[in-house]
DNA sequence: ATCCTATATTGACAACCATCGATATGAAGT
DNA sequence: ACTTCATATCGATGGTTGTCAATATAGGAT
């Protein structure tokens, strides 16, 4: 079960964002908790990876290489990702490959909307 | 001394974001490090409080009424957004009020651009 | 069935941080 | 100077997490 759908984010068209109105204390720990997997520099910089033009989707073992971590680690960072839903996830074979899911990316642009 | 004055982000008009290309390990941290400031509700309500729409600079008292936390962990939050440099903060007397200031919340939209 | 290869999980350790009570600083009034 | 009010800092504590080595799982090939 990823974290999108067991916390659903607020449909930001017509309610919260900071710059409207003060949030619940519910939505403030799911913003949170979507930053907090942000807020780590391996995952940036794995997203970066997938999201770079002319990239499609990669393996484990391919971000394991750019990254210079150990795979246990690329392994976690990804997981977190995927639950946090900024990724999907495909197995082909023996390989798993991960790709950028954009709807999140576009409510947490809207979070950050100040006017 | 602010985090925005040690650390400028790279000037994201001419080159990175998450989708335009990968980010270096100091640009990964940069990012890291703001969206960490992020990553924490408390710190969430306390700036959708100070960008409601109507609301201007709140001292740390009313943030501290609002909030329902203790007076010094409100000092240590807005501590923290100030040093991100995602907050004014300016002494009237003995009250200290907040004003958010929105160049880096653009800034951090651009990073998520996803395409 | 067995082996190899790709990924996931486990266990452990260190580092960071949110929170609070207690106390310090600092500014203004008497 | 002293008191009072608003904010900041200190010290401690509990919880979270990034990282790795070691091991487990799982899929394909022989």
């Amino acid at each position: 079960m990823t974290l999108s759908q067991a916390l659903p984010l607020a449909d930001l068209s017509d309610c919260c964002s900071l710059g409207a109105g003060p949030l619940t204390s519910g939505e403030a720990e799911r913003y949170a908790t979507l930053f907090k997997v942000l807020a780590d520099p391996a995952r940036l910089r794995l997203l970066s990876q997938l999201a770079a033009e002319g990239c499609g989707p990669a393996s484990v073992g391919e971000l394991t290489e750019m990254s210079g971590l150990s795979q246990p680690t690329v392994s976690h960072h990804l997981k977190r990702l995927t639950e946090a839903g900024l990724l999907d996830k495909v197995r082909v074979g023996r390989t798993v490959t991960h790709q950028v899911r954009p709807e999140l990316f576009a409510e947490l642009r809207t979070v950050l909307q100040m006017d």
